[in-house]
DNA sequence: CTTCTATCTGAACGACTGTTCATATAAGCT
DNA sequence: AGCTTATATGAACAGTCGTTCAGATAGAAG
């Protein structure tokens, strides 16, 4: 569908993000060129640069939107008064949140490296400020008696390792619905911690 | 440090494979091109087809390499008379594994998008084998009314995800030991599970 | 209807890609 | 010593890469 000069600004921002979204995701940053990005909207490589200055910027703003997104509806969707409730919101939010977006999680844990050394410094800082929000959890679990956590740190790389797993295999329409997928993690997550 | 013709055969392969590791792990296999690894060798880039026919193959040739080495020594380090017994075993060899290979472990599980579809469908074989091992205890261990699992699937691919989490954060020398940090994912295993 | 401006084309840039191959070299064998 | 053969060079191939830019085009503004 060949786009001709004129008007599209607001149609082939989102358009171009949709279509490297999934390329990247698909096929890995270095693996995508920006010719079958343009291909996938329908228009020639040179207008992608009316919408970012360079791909490094591409690959960056995809990751920042989903980050900003993530950290917006945890600290929404977080909530319980004991750790135990608040643990398994967030256990449920992780997972429901992830499996939604499968090729934003799938880049953003898996494209680190092709950043720029500032730009991977400013979505480690959004990470980290997500693992903090569980950390907080734990620790507060911990002091209530309510968790059995030897080591917050890596009890929370260990819980998001393990809820993050699900993007590997999930597909949605498969055996088991997203409810039914939640209740298991949450079991595992409820035990590993010993609450 | 320019090679001169002749005789270094049994040198050269393993360099080759020693410096591909190590870029596809940093940069990943489509990021690295193969006048890098051949200067990370000291040789030019023609060289590398004395030793592989191509670049794919090489990718192919060290995740192969990684998982018959995994599988190999799974089956002669997970032991125990009780499931729980071989549980943890699994627990501590897949971390102390894994701890020692992390660009093996990286790229197995990182560069599989990168495989042609038929060496895709082997080493998928391979890794289900691997899964079917700790699957096995698990079921062993449901049956046995030691492990209290919904869904052995899910716990087995929940498990190994979470523990191969560590790579993600582990150093050699930092602040916990591997066995420390080994019982930590053993306490967190065992919790899981019900065990 | 004309002018303005955002948007896109299409060609071009130099650099780099995986791979091939004729040629040179050095080690091992006789 | 010469001969053979494995091993490496270095140039070349056709293709792709990210990026730039002059020029074409179409919708909005006057």
């Amino acid at each position: 569908m060949a786009r001709t000069a004129g008007s599209h600004s607001d149609i082939t921002g989102p358009r171009i993000r949709a279509a490297a979204l999934q390329l990247f995701a698909q096929r890995g940053f270095a693996a995508v060129s920006m010719r079958q990005i343009a291909g996938e909207v329908g228009v020639q490589a040179g207008a992608l640069y009316n919408y970012t200055p360079d791909k490094q910027s591409l690959l960056f703003d995809l990751m920042q939107r989903h980050m900003e997104g993530l950290l917006a509806e945890v600290a929404s969707r977080v909530m319980g008064d004991t750790p135990t409730d608040r643990l398994q919101s967030f256990v449920r939010f992780h997972i429901g949140y992830h499996i939604d977006r499968p090729d934003e999680v799938f880049i953003a844990y898996m494209e680190l490296r092709s950043l720029s050394p500032e730009n991977f410094a400013r979505i480690e800082t959004q990470r980290r400020r997500y693992e903090d929000v569980l950390e907080a959890i734990l620790q507060d679990g911990v002091v209530q008696g309510a968790f059995s956590v030897p080591d917050t740190k890596i009890a929370t790389l260990g819980l998001i390792a393990m809820l993050n797993g699900v993007n590997t295999w999930y597909r949605a329409g498969g055996r088991l619905s997203q409810t039914e997928v939640e209740g298991i993690y949450w079991d595992m997550a409820r035990q590993a911690v010993g609450a």
